[in-house]
DNA sequence: TGAAAATATTCTTCAATTCGAATATGCTTG
DNA sequence: CAAGCATATTCGAATTGAAGAATATTTTCA
């Protein structure tokens, strides 16, 4: 079904919903490394680096290979990468907005939750129909 | 910094990650669609869509466009599709491995294997020599 | 054998998500 | 204005996720 491939990809972002896990596949992102190697590298606790990487074995992102001692990390699928590229660019985009409307609304109200945007008082705003400035 | 794209890119996984908002996603493929066209679309419950549309906002993945009565959603960037495009190619590699190693064991413990899969004590961490199928 | 290195797991605590139900807001029309 | 649609927000409860500390496991080496 449908259904499945959305819980999978579901529990794809899932496990790329974490900061410390998206540096881990960036840091992945020229090989195979060591678990010891990403932790400094990273500068994570060794713990909480563990945690992670079982999070991201769990969901299949990543796959080790045990040699002697240590554990070598390295990305399922190099596509992956590609993904993180193409939101470097959707990043760039939205930080050029984002710049745009803070200018444009002032520091107090820059603190705010963005779900509804200012509620525009409909007194000074005008700007015709399409406020919403869609591509 | 490096350190606030990836809190970025955590963020619009974070709002990927839910089976729901993916088929949201998905349904603005094809352009731009009023909230309730999702919700029946989608047979989701009126309120906890609206509450997954929220967070899509949040996370600055859909925009919207009031007409009237109603509201429009879109994808604030149709690269977002091929995000999820990636993704497919992904499960299929992931699905055909699964189906590869099911094979592997052949029927008599793939029964018992998957007669267990409730998530025993332990996670995923024991597959001790090279499983890995890197290049 | 025993100590040390590398990594994983468990526990507790706290914060964030998710859902359904109820309610609120905004627009349109009679 | 009142009624009614379309959508959003808030609330409480249940679930899940994250961090740090402590502990466990496996492997190597003297």
């Amino acid at each position: 079904m449908k259904d499945s491939l959305r819980r999978f990809k579901a529990e794809i972002f899932q496990g790329l919903a974490h900061p410390t896990r998206i540096a881990i596949v960036e840091a992945l992102r020229i090989g195979e490394l060591p678990a010891g190697r990403l932790i400094d590298q990273l500068e994570l606790e060794q713990a909480n680096a563990s945690q992670h990487l079982s999070v991201l074995r769990a969901k299949k992102i990543v796959v080790n290979r045990k040699v002697g001692n240590q554990v070598f990390y390295s990305l399922r699928d190099p596509v992956l990468i590609d993904v993180l590229d193409i939101l470097r660019r959707y990043f760039s985009s939205q930080l050029t907005d984002t710049v745009n409307m803070l200018e444009e609304m002032g520091p107090e109200e820059t603190a705010r939750k963005s779900a509804t945007p200012p509620k525009m008082r409909r007194k000074a705003g005008r700007r015709a129909r399409n406020t919403t400035g869609r591509t």
